[in-house]
DNA sequence: CCCTGATTCGC
DNA sequence: GCGAATCAGG
């Protein structure tokens, strides 16, 4: 493969948008992450960044595949005064999917009841129910042998499904292989989607 | 171990 | 110009 117009256009948008020599390469193709940052750099973009003279500002926190979260509820409307108790709004990273609160009718021999934390906002939960209780069982086998990993080891093929509060120190993603083009282990795979069922739409 | 980009250097 | 090999790091 070579170098066209073409593909050298699709090099620079998704450098751009800081897609990482490896993605760019597989969906090229025909090339190696390693003839992508060649070509990168003799088309002196190397710096993805625009605009980073003197104090650079590395990490512009682009979050290139993380589920986003519609966000329906809007702030309370608040034009009082002056800001005088800033409130520090800490964006916790949190891509987190729906936490399963399950619990096989089983002797589980610690006492690791559901782990619910009192918090206050748990984003919309989709639903825990109507899962198949066999991937129900299969994720709480797995749990047990997950590598529980941190944030920062998360890749494109390690399972990021988390487990536990994310305010606790019981608190890790899952860190299994992946399957093949989904985020998730096989088993969390199992309760991360499901078809639309039941929902058959009202005959119009 | 998985991954990242940076550099080198023979082609 | 190209990119594998290598380096340096997370």
């Amino acid at each position: 493969m070579s170098w066209t117009d073409e593909r050298v256009e699709q090099l620079k948008k998704m450098w751009g948008e800081g897609q990482s020599a490896s993605q760019i390469a597989k969906e090229l193709g025909g090339v190696t992450r390693n003839a992508v940052i060649g070509k990168v750099h003799r088309l002196g973009l190397s710096n993805r960044v625009g605009a980073a003279p003197a104090g650079d500002t590395p990490p512009p926190a682009a979050p290139p595949e993380v589920e986003a979260r519609p966000k329906p509820a809007a702030a309370a409307p608040k034009p009082e005064a002056k800001p005088k108790a800033p409130v520090i709004k800490t964006e916790s990273a949190r891509p987190v999917p729906p936490e399963p609160v399950l619990e096989t009718k089983s002797a589980q021999p610690p006492a690791r009841r559901a782990i619910i934390p009192a918090g206050q906002p748990l984003p919309p939960q989709p639903s825990a129910n109507e899962i198949s209780p066999e991937a129900l069982a299969k994720v709480n086998e797995v749990e047990k042998k997950a590598k529980k990993i941190s944030l920062m080891e998360l890749t494109e093929r390690t399972c990021k499904w988390p487990v536990g509060d994310p305010a606790t120190e019981h608190f890790w993603f899952c860190g299994l292989p992946v399957q093949q083009g989904k985020p998730y282990c096989e088993a969390h795979v199992g309760v991360a989607f499901q078809p639309m069922s039941a929902r058959r739409d009202r005959r119009r």
